[in-house]
DNA sequence: CTGTTAGCGCTTTCAT
DNA sequence: ATGAAAGCGCTAACAG
């Protein structure tokens, strides 16, 4: 592997000094033009790449970038807030590098994100030691998890009143018994099944009858539609539906459709997370969105706040967006 | 805005050296667990955070970033892609920094990525001249466009062939004659419509009528629901039909449902990109894969390829990656 | 117009 | 166990 071709590669093979070769690489002026082709052909001809981290290190102008950990692409809710947050960064100055959870440890991807920016950004899913233990003092953002200590900051969504409007409406448009339709996901890291804060918060406000209505479902569209099938066989009397998410809900509408059960006339049916597919599918999917222009927006707000500080503030900042109910068709 | 804390500021206020700090901060050893105790306390307090640029200078690992841009975050295929690239880099050791071309122009990405990468892949829609200008010398490994310039790489996609093949089996699966909505995408930025590729590799091998039957859409699944309907209105002997792409051909099937048309019985329908989401809805959507996979692959194996060379080499490599054809239930 | 000097903030020698 | 010196690759500030 051949040494890297450096500023004083060029200005030697070129015969002149490392700062003429500057100025015809950053148009500069005070450099003749014949000078200029000669050394841009030279740089050229040997492959030469200024090295970003001695040109950003001599640089004035401060680069903010932010490390963005997300859960997997493979799940629209994620992929609408990465690029929520790759388009309210980009406004706002900030560059961002990304790095999923599907692939190896998360504590990995942290440490490797760690050489390239500022600060973190994400959905978390380490313990709170196990998380401080990885980030090693990089100021950290936290998503829809409250955390406080030092170096930490979070922007919580506050579900529960979401869910809490969102149960008051249903009984408004006269919905006599409530049902949900629960993640499985607990599953995955252990055992057994525990109940989300999202069936915690149903059960606080369901109605309707003194035994919850609450089925549990692997967290797909097929498996929202499953999920359905189970809970209308077990509970034929619920007429109003929460299910945990979008991707679920339309699973169980399509299932409902199936059943030759109304939506929303018979059944209403109502979702989680507020994906823009949700609107694209007949009949639309209604849903409590987890506004993703105003969760990035706090996130950013709380990065932009420790930059003015050049990262020398570590108390807890915190932010918290509320869910908009979108009433779209199915319920 | 408080100056930024450096190793400097730390050493003095510990009273210790420069080279304390460091071993401190990066368990070195050689270094008392006193000292190194009241070093790091003295940092946190002082909210002392090493600058990543003077780090990775002078450091030996020679870090590896890749700036990806994508066409939208909103697109499933582009998100896929995304994921896919995302998942690939990490495993072979290379960061990945996002930009999108939705926000700001692609120069300005470009222009911002180049400051935190040592090459470009992605989606480019500048033409070849402005691209060249834009990038200003750095490696850039163009997606699904051939183009053959220093320092420019290039994947392709052999949709010809895969089409070809398409069309083929269509035919030995009894479809008498072809039609095809095409996307109506040129019209965003130019004030008449211009066929894609896709239209003409499909006219190139239409059969079962002298004039190829056609209809353009609008990118989206209503789109290409309403482009079926007209396609069915205009050309009612169609019983085979290539969509732009699968969010498309999604809407397309919905339109037949409608219609009371029999998918896959009646018409055959196939769509273009192989999104994980047409294998979740009903019926399935067959289609011609753009194999992610083997994209990113290829990308990172051009990538290997140049850092390797320590970024050195110029002259322009190349790859093609061969579409897949996943024949699900709707053709 | 061009070259010399100094220094960004950090880690790596090499002394002590 | 600690500190002094040197240097990573580049650009700013000053000479000439």
């Amino acid at each position: 592997m051949p040494r890297r071709v450096t500023i004083n590669d060029v200005a030697t093979a070129a015969g002149v000094s490392r700062q003429t070769v500057t100025r015809a690489h950053n148009d500069m002026g005070d450099i003749s033009e014949a000078t200029k082709r000669r050394v841009l052909e030279v740089s050229a001809q040997l492959g030469y790449r200024p090295n970003r981290f001695a040109r950003n290190l001599v640089g004035r102008q401060r680069l903010r970038a932010a490390g963005l950990l997300v859960g997997s692409f493979s799940n629209p809710y994620f992929t609408e807030i990465a690029g929520a947050f790759l388009a309210a960064a980009a406004e706002r100055g900030w560059q961002v590098m990304m790095a999923s959870r599907e692939s190896g440890s998360e504590a990995d991807a942290v440490r490797m994100l760690a050489k390239h920016v500022d600060l973190f950004v994400g959905h978390f899913s380490l313990p709170d030691d196990e998380l401080a233990a990885a980030v090693d003092g990089m100021p950290t953002i936290v998503i829809d998890h409250r955390i406080s200590r030092p170096g930490f900051h979070s922007v919580e969504i506050d579900l529960r009143t979401g869910i809490r409007q969102a149960m008051e409406e249903l009984r408004a448009r006269g919905v006599r018994r409530t049902g949900m339709i629960d993640s499985s996901y607990s599953l995955r890291s252990s055992p057994t099944y525990s109940p989300t804060p999202r069936r915690l918060f149903f059960e606080e406000f369901a109605f309707g009858a003194p035994e919850p209505a609450v089925v549990v479902g692997e967290e797909s569209m097929a498996g929202g539609g499953r999920a359905f099938r189970a809970l209308m066989a077990e509970y034929p009397d619920v007429d109003g539906v929460l299910v945990f998410n979008d991707m679920m809900a339309i699973g169980a509408v399509q299932a409902a459709q199936a059943l030759g059960i109304g939506v929303p006339d018979q059944v209403r049916i109502l979702g989680v997370d507020g994906l823009t597919l949700g609107a694209a599918v007949h009949p639309t999917v209604s849903t409590i969105s987890l506004d993703r222009e105003a969760l990035v927006a706090s996130a950013l707000d709380i990065a932009d706040t420790l930059a003015a500080s050049n990262f020398t503030r570590t108390e807890s900042l915190h932010r918290t967006v509320m869910p908009r109910l979108l009433w779209r068709e199915s319920a």
